[in-house]
DNA sequence: AATGAATGAGCCTTCATTCAT
DNA sequence: AATGAATGAAGGCTCATTCAT
């Protein structure tokens, strides 16, 4: 009998390498070759495991993704409050020294850039980003309906703060230096607070808007 | 001198087949063929007139930064008041109706995901945002100077005003459907309101946030 | 103003460089390169004037069935009578000092191979053998029925002429050899005799038949 | 000996494999994979019991040859006179009814096409052609001397009936449907009676010819 | 200024064959 | 005897770029 399959292995070494390849190149760069050397393997073994190179994409998208979901599970798990889940999805992302791994970010970024011409990257994506905007709604919804607001408005809020997290990533990627250091995850904080703030307070801040 | 010279008028046709082609296939499907047939040329002359392809894209970046940039400064240019000028950056950017070309929109958002794997594509978009950012934080500065506040923050609402749009350009690119219609603008207008808020607000602001 | 365009002479050239090579080697290890080779060009030059190697070999089809055809009607246009026609046909593709070019001929055997296996080749061929058997068909119906017999017979006589002409040809391909000098013509002539003979006959030897 | 070698059995198994695959979809396309998984083994085992790809595909030929051999000697087995030895060997191929495996004919059709591209299996199709073309040949020169004409246009005649067999399997495979019903096995029939006729009546025949 | 044919490098993919276990 | 992972050589095709005209 033949040893013990060592393919999820080199599945996760191949999609290691895209993953780098990717950060460093983007995806078009991340030529079939380019990746075996990165993954320190052979060319024809990454067709042998993998049918297609978008194959390996997707599944590097799935691994980023679980990954990030898990990741935010265990920010947002310390808290059960609303509010304080909101907070800890935004400093997640955002907080300093909450660096993620930065091939993966970058990948990530990748990615979302990949989505908006492969339908099927593009349907992976949505996919994680549902997710991730999924719980971030939950938690606005907690908070909403706990200040006398309509839960209906908790997917508006969190696509907003999703919005801003993935504005904060693309500004870092394409213009890195322009943003102030540390200003990213005040700035969404403060949007978070004005979007789940009380009535009696939007009706405030309406006030004010009208009397420049 | 015998005959005027249609070089300019010849890049100018090229660069709006680049355009038009990036928008509806993006960047890495925009051969040298396809761009000449759309801009109605031979495929020769784009290397007649450019010395690489990328150069076309540089060129059609400059464009359409310079169109978009000249649109921003119509829509500030009718306020005079800080806050009105934010304002109107913003709804020129998400308020519904204020669509622009669709093209240049789409061709954007692909210079925006090239950018990150393009070092001169980098370049241009750099100095494209911070101008964009610029004209933001000249208004935010004046608001935040208005309002006895420090200028040097102009630059933290700024950038932040700007990763929102542009997270929901991305976003609305890679999800569409996903966010409530007519929520983008409102949220931003928020976001900025409280970013610019008066001092004693922003105190309370923060104390309310340390009593949850 | 350019030069006049060479591309139907270039096509020419490739094709002919792709009957040379199937010819030779058989239609699988007819790579571009080694088709660009045998046609004297750049194997970027192929795709540059066919989209697809199957599209050159469609081409070589073409020219082949076109050619062939133009023989046959040379040859069965020297006589009026049905049984000559019929004759004209037969001779014109097996009689002895009747060859035609040998690459035409492989080319031909290799393309009925190959038309067993993908639907366009087959097409191209059902289409060219149909047109033959058309013409043998005619010249069947024109001999049947001045003979009193149902003209509706034609078909089965030409498919009849037809298989067995393809048969030798396919068996010279295959055992080069094996076929008697000079017998091939004639047998097909006795079944076109036979197969196109007056009822009085058919039923004699129905009868001989019988009577072993 | 410790175990019962099974390699005759194995071997047996991967030519099965190899004759579907290739019955379906043409030996081009038969990897040692899609062999492998018709034979229901792994796919190392297919080059631990044949040295190359090739081998496989002759041993296919040989298993295919032999079988079709003993049914032919099967039919012709019933008839001891020459004339109904004849008539057996073609109904054996043509009759309606009397139509083998699918499999063994679609493959031994692909198996003439690699012929004429391939000298290996040339050479095995040349001996298979020339064991065919021999029994049948052997009934024909038996009933030529039967009926006093000279054994040594056996040869022509059998090559003559085994062309148009071949020619009507190649004609319907790549025109299905253009021969009529039924047509097939008669005509060939005549061309039999035709070769095989007495002397006397292909002089009348020759007569015939030439007053038009 | 303009053309479109020509070039050749590089990409993804397939696959027969080998090999360590 | 058996396994399935591994290898590397093509193959078809795309395409930026060059060039003769």
């Amino acid at each position: 009998m033949s040893r013990t399959s060592n393919t999820e292995q080199r599945r996760e070494q191949i999609v290691e390498g895209m993953i780098r390849v990717v950060a460093r190149e983007g995806y078009e760069r991340a030529s079939v070759q380019e990746i075996a050397r990165a993954a320190g393997l052979a060319p024809g073994l990454v067709h042998y495991h993998f049918r297609r190179k978008l194959d390996v994409l997707l599944a590097a998208q799935e691994v980023l993704v679980a990954r990030h979901l898990a990741r935010v599970a265990r920010w947002m798990g310390a808290r059960t409050d609303g509010p304080g889940r909101v907070r800890a999805f935004i400093d997640c992302h955002l907080a300093r020294g909450a660096e993620e791994d930065p091939d993966a970010l970058a990948c990530w970024i990748a990615l979302t850039a990949e989505a908006l011409r492969d339908p099927e990257v593009r349907a992976g994506h949505d996919r994680a980003v549902r997710a991730m905007v999924s719980s971030l709604e939950e938690a606005a919804r907690q908070t909403l309906t706990a200040r006398g607001r309509d839960g209906a408005e908790a997917l508006a809020v969190a696509t907003a703060i999703f919005a801003a997290i993935q504005g904060y990533y693309a500004l870092h990627g394409a213009s890195p230096g322009l943003i102030p250091r540390g200003s990213a995850a005040p700035a969404v904080h403060q949007l978070a607070v004005a979007l789940l703030a009380k009535p009696a307070e939007e009706t405030a801040a309406a006030t004010r808007r009208k009397r420049p």
